[in-house]
Formats: structure tokens, C-alpha cells, sequence
DNA sequence: CTTTTATGAATGAAGG
DNA sequence: CCTTCATTCATAAAAG
């Protein structure tokens, strides 16, 4: 449990060391502080990049589950429902939930159709995603329906809120004090989950992923 | 939403101390000025695909420990490999996630209005108090908005926790707000929602997985 | 330092 | 669509 943002507060970081974000590019603005150092389209590579590997890996999950089911021919969408109500995956929580939660496949799937724009959740179509998604955990189309619901609200509230404490940057232009520990330097990891060493151990390496993996640092 | 990351130290803050950081990771480069490395709606992005496939490679944990139990100790053996420290059990908290903290200034004038009764603040009252909050302290409108959020529920089900001992006394309900527990018996589920979490879909249910996993953090 | 508690935030679902 | 509520998760703060 070690908590890597419990760092102490007031240690006088080293601005320019942590500039973790290796090829990272910095654009000065020149019309305030602020500069991505990682492009929308670094973003997106970042992201397909990632989502390769949990495409992987979900493949993988899938060849185990019917491996594994050899003595039950029922197939492997049949393993969840032996699942014991009690118990979850996190090993805590042993009240039965009332409200669906998507499972992480169904949320990746749930967030890429999101991201194809068609903003139109039609009956059909949401039927067709809830038929996907069955096979990945149990779930209704009113679920579907909702989440969509909730999705496109929530998604235009944040992009309306980004947008609205722009006017904040001025208070950061006079730097006040430029020993103020605001940035500790494990106040964040780089996304380099591509040590991980999971999947090398496991012998589930893959070029494709390495490859992906690896690009991201 | 998410620009309220740096919260300088609670309490004791000065006003010159809060720089209205607006979130994010900040850096100072060589002219003093803080600069963005990665925008929160970056890092949020990030965040959530991190978990996707930490929570698949979680799940492939399970798999092989189920496959390899026949084995002993192969399985003892793979679980210590897959401690990544940027991820833990649920695919959630990839990263450190600072969150709003008010300053006492700020609770006590929240808690005064929150008392004044006026359950439901709009829109325009919480730009007011958030304008109101902000010459005390970083704030958004956002944590206003949760705040008053948090406040009524939680004072909400203390009362309804009150009734737990007086079963029967029905002379203990001192309802002080109009609506009370209105905990409506919504017993039906739709068709079938099972309660599930990340990797229901294999289940597995192997304690010793999942507290291998979990003790990642 | 570890464990517990308090509470800010995230989100599925309901209402309008 | 938008707002509100209930519940849950994660973490800062407090307790041990």
C-alpha cells in the first residue's frame, strides 16, 4: 500500500527535471503559460497503442477460458455465471450490487463505439451492442441505453467546464512562488505501464504489442 | 472538472501560497513560468485505458492461476510477477489522484449556507459561492456542486441510520428535512442483473490471486 | 508505519 | 436532453 503521492509536501522540487515525458514536445503558447507536452495526436497514437495491447490480451482471456473449460463444453460466456454473488473480484464488498457495473471489456467496447461518433443510440442499434456485450458479462439494454445516456451528458459538461477555467491561467502567470512544491515528482508516473512485465513473464509476448508497448515512453 | 489536482497544504494556506493552479502536471521551466505536461483530460484518458488493461491482465492472472494450480507453486511464482506498481486491484487508481480538500474558511461558509436550509443550490447560487469560496481558497464550481452533494446525502442517511437500534420506536424519527429516507423498494431488476465486477467473467474466485493482485499497492 | 475514518469524486439509474 | 439521487470508490486526514 505504499502511497507514491504521500510524498512530503513541502519538498522544493526541481522544476525542469521532470520533464518525464521523454519525445514529448513542448509548443509555447504565446498566448499563455500553458503547453501540452504531449500532442492530441501523441494522445491518439497513445491510445491505440493501448488499446492494441488489451485487444491482445483480451483475445488471450478468451483462448484460456476455452481452454480451461474442456470439461465443460458449455463454452467459456458459461464460466460467469458460476460466479459466486458474494465474492467479487476485488476480494471485498460481500453485498450483492443492484446496479449493473460494466466490466472493463464492456466498458472498452461501450467507449470505442462512443468514439465513433454516432451519437444516435437507435433500439436497434442497442440491441446489436447488448447482444456484444452479453458475452462479456450480463447486462441489459436499458443499461446500454443508460449508458450512453449518461456518457454524452457527462461528456459535454466536462468539455464545458475545461473551457470555462481557462480564465484561471492568469492567476498561475505571476508565479508567486516558484519554490511551491506544487509538483512533486511522483505526483505523477508516466503512463509507461509498457514495463510491465506481465505478459513477458507469462510468455504472452507478442511483437505487435512489445513493439506498442515499448513506443509509449 | 478536473483542475482542482493541487491543493496546497490544506489548513495553514495562505492566499499568496494558492496559486490557482489549475491542475494537471505542472512544470516550471527555465523563465518560471508552469507549463502543462499533460492536460487532466489526458491524463483521465489515460487513466481509465491503463485500467482496461490492467484489469484484463488481471483477469489472465486468475486464468493462469487456475491453470496452474495443478502445479503449486508455477502459480505461487507467476503472482509476484505481476506487481505493477501503477495499478491495482479493479483496474482503478492508476495514478495518484489529488482531490479538493476546503480549507476550514471554506467549510464554515459552506456549512452556513448549507444550514440556511436551501437544499438545492443552482446553477447561478454556486457560481456565487463559488466566487464567494475562491478568495479563500482554490475551488471550482465543481466541488461546490459535489460538496452540497455529499452534505445531503450524507446527512440524509445518518438519520435513517438513527432507527438502528429503535427498531420499533417510531417516536425517535426527528426528521428535520421534509423528505425524508424515501427508500424506495425497488425490488425488481429487469431481466437478470447479476452484481459483477472486473473479471466476472472468469470467476474464479481464487483468493490467492486476487490477494496477490491486490497487494500490487 | 499501518489501520481506520471522513469525505471528495465517479457513476448507474430515475424523474421531468 | 438535463438534473438529482443513491451507492460506491479512492484517498486525505486522523488514529493507533
Amino acid at each position: 500500500m505504499m502511497e507514491w503521492n504521500k510524498q512530503p509536501p513541502q519538498q522544493a522540487a526541481q522544476p525542469e527535471e521532470m520533464n518525464g515525458n521523454g519525445g514529448g514536445n513542448l509548443n509555447v503558447n504565446s498566448g499563455g503559460m500553458f503547453v501540452k507536452v504531449m500532442t492530441d495526436e501523441q494522445m491518439e497514437v497513445l491510445r491505440k497503442q493501448i488499446a492494441v495491447y488489451a485487444s491482445i490480451c483480451e483475445q488471450l482471456v478468451e483462448l484460456h477460458k476455452s481452454l480451461t473449460s474442456q470439461h465443460d463444453l458449455a463454452g467459456a460466456r458459461l464460466v460467469n455465471l458460476y460466479c459466486d454473488p458474494l465474492v467479487t473480484s476485488g476480494g471485498h464488498k460481500i453485498t450483492g450490487r443492484q446496479r449493473w457495473t460494466p466490466t472493463p471489456v464492456q466498458l472498452q467496447i461501450l467507449e470505442r463505439i462512443f468514439d465513433q461518433g454516432n451519437g444516435a443510440p437507435s433500439k436497434q442499434k442497442i440491441k446489436e451492442i447488448t447482444a456484444e456485450l452479453c458475452q462479456h458479462g450480463q447486462i441489459s439494454e436499458t443499461n446500454v441505453y443508460n449508458w450512453f445516456q449518461n456518457r454524452r451528458a457527462r461528456s459535454k459538461r466536462k468539455q464545458q467546464a475545461t473551457h470555462t477555467n481557462n480564465a484561471e491561467s492568469e492567476v498561475e502567470t505571476e508565479v508567486e512562488s516558484p519554490n511551491e512544491k506544487k509538483t512533486k515528482p511522483e505526483d505523477f508516473q508516466p503512463p509507461h505501464i509498457a514495463s510491465s512485465r506481465a505478459a513477458d513473464d507469462l510468455c504472452f509476448q507478442n511483437p505487435e504489442a512489445s513493439s506498442a508497448m515499448h513506443s509509449m515512453d
